[in-house]
DNA sequence: CTGTTAGCGCCTTCAT
DNA sequence: ATGAAGGCGCTAACAG
């Protein structure tokens, strides 16, 4: 009852060889029509499941692609995977999925579990930029398993990636807060040994520069994405003279922790200082005071790793393939930055 | 190059038998221990993997579990998620996701490609309480494949699950409600064809008999677990006389759309009106009205049910073990509810 | 201690 | 159109 079928049990039941079983099961065409139908038949009768940990070791293909992203429960990041796992679905991948914590040792970890498990891809969103991986990324594309970054990458020739346009992003937000009169326009960056943050941050200095605003670099303030690293940076920034107007922020929980302190210091949002953060979190729009922000579009860019992926798969005999996609970030104005309504 | 080595190459190289190559890798104390290190050394020295799909194939255990949830990209399925790769990681098992989208077809479609990818384990949310998947629920039991509920279970003989006391946190809510001075308390509820939302509903409903408080069907609204849903709702009770002055809702997304719709009536919070909601979503603390709401512990709920598998696989030999986990649900006080410091 | 053999379930030449 | 045989990589009897 509990004993698996296998087209062996078919065979002997139908008194015919199991490689006729396999080929009628496979539709393969040298099959005559009546045993195919009887056998598709029994089989079901039987309830036959395909073992394919079988038909993956004989093929060397599991049908799992692996994504490692730094922590899953996060907006942005589940929501990339929800559109891999969407995209992969209909085509019969399943989605492992790996947490590497900011940890590098994690993340090479991680790698190796992928492989072992002999997974038909990987899709990461690299931890940092250091030298560290560079060993395991390089063993990853030698054993030709397809490998995709997807927001934080890394350039390396003949790899894939998809992301967004940072330094549009940051040129955005800076020349939205420039526009709305903002004169002293501070910057809260992350780590800058990602490529997604130094981008941000060029994006911002060239819209000053673009603007004819002097760059002050007193004003650019390393800051963890989270509330108390926003209103820390925040308190530095209102101590300096001239005390910013303005601050657009890489993160958006930096950016509610420097309203947050602004608030206790009883400035006035947007009147007197306005805030742009990054991310689109949805809190971001919750918010009564609602917060500006730039939008990663990250169902959308799940959607095309994947994509990029199926694709490389489709080619992966004949040629290598190189795409690098990169998505274009969308400002949403809101209260937070936004004087003409308010 | 790219060609993997397998024990074969190994066990040609050093002239000796694959079994003694398989044994070395294992540490298997029949082995001297001469042989042994010679074997581990080269094996690392060309550069070995274990192939987990021939393991799998022979020992009949990928190694891989599935978890399915309705979508994975909210704060709470996500937190789950990550509790639960946390705590399989180190026991070296990979964590496959899917999703339903809430849609009970593709929720069978999920469990029979779990089933059919060799999974060691399922662990899921179920989509609703419907027949529709009870056959597939028994054929995953028949297959003796572990099954372990989470959140949204349905009760079954010998089907382990780890839920929260939704009850008791439906209670605390409207005990505290009253508490507060609340004289007509409504109720947001979600799917009562769900266990969790009648729970809540129940919960609500004991604390008001328990307090002497009439219970009055016009005050409970279905309402789905959305900000439109919740504003809806909201102008509905609002338009009830006498019209309530709390609102309990089973979902902090309701809540928050309550509280809108409040609001832009403009009824003041807490002082004419207060509200509570569930689930402790990350937007319910950052609000400047923070939203009182009924904290599930996601983390330490995915932690659990990966323990819960973990003690089944160990004993699955032996004896079926049940095992029905209860966490207890949190109550955080607020601004949205808390008149004594308002 | 180590080698031989067989088999997990499937597919795919090579025959017929 | 079908059968026989071999192999994917590994492990677990069963022998020595």
């Amino acid at each position: 009852m509990s004993e698996k079928t296998t087209i062996y049990d078919i065979a002997k039941k139908l008194n015919i060889s199991a490689a006729t079983v396999s080929r009628a099961l496979n539709n393969n065409p040298k099959i005559s029509e009546s045993t195919c139908k009887l056998v598709q038949e029994t089989a079901t009768k039987m309830n036959y499941k395909q073992n394919r940990l079988a038909l993956a070791l004989k093929s060397g293909k599991s049908g799992n692609i692996g994504v490692i992203v730094p922590r899953i429960n996060t907006n942005f990041f589940g929501t990339i995977i929800r559109g891999i796992e969407e995209e992969l679905h209909p085509n019969k991948y399943n989605v492992i999925i790996c947490q590497t914590h900011e940890d590098e040792n994690r993340e090479i970890e991680n790698i190796n579990t992928l492989l072992d498990a002999q997974v038909d891809g990987i899709m990461i969103s690299i931890t940092n930029e250091s030298k560290k991986n560079e060993k395991i990324i390089h063993s990853v594309l030698q054993k030709n398993v397809p490998l995709i970054f997807f927001d934080r990458k890394k350039n390396i020739d003949g790899v894939s990636s998809v992301t967004i346009d940072d330094f549009k992003g940051g040129y955005m937000a800076t020349k939205h807060l420039i526009d709305e009169g903002c004169k002293r326009i501070a910057h809260l960056c992350g780590d800058q040994s990602l490529e997604i943050y130094e981008n941000r941050f060029k994006g911002y200095r060239q819209a000053l520069l673009d603007n004819n605003i002097e760059f002050d670099e007193s004003y650019v303030i390393r800051s963890k994405s989270s509330l108390e690293d926003g209103a820390i940076a925040t308190t530095k920034l209102l101590a300096l003279s001239p005390a910013p107007d303005a601050i657009f922020s890489a993160s958006d929980f930096a950016a509610l922790g420097a309203i947050q302190e602004l608030k206790a210091n009883g400035i006035k949002i947007p009147q007197d200082f306005c805030v742009v953060g990054f991310g689109n979190e949805p809190f971001t729009k919750f918010m009564e005071l609602s917060i500006s922000t730039v939008d990663q579009s990250p169902l959308e860019m799940g959607n095309m790793v994947a994509k990029v992926f199926l694709e490389q798969i489709n080619h992966t005999e004949n040629f290598k393939m190189e795409k690098k996609i990169v998505l274009n970030p969308i400002l949403h104005v809101r209260k937070s930055s936004s004087r003409k309504e308010a």
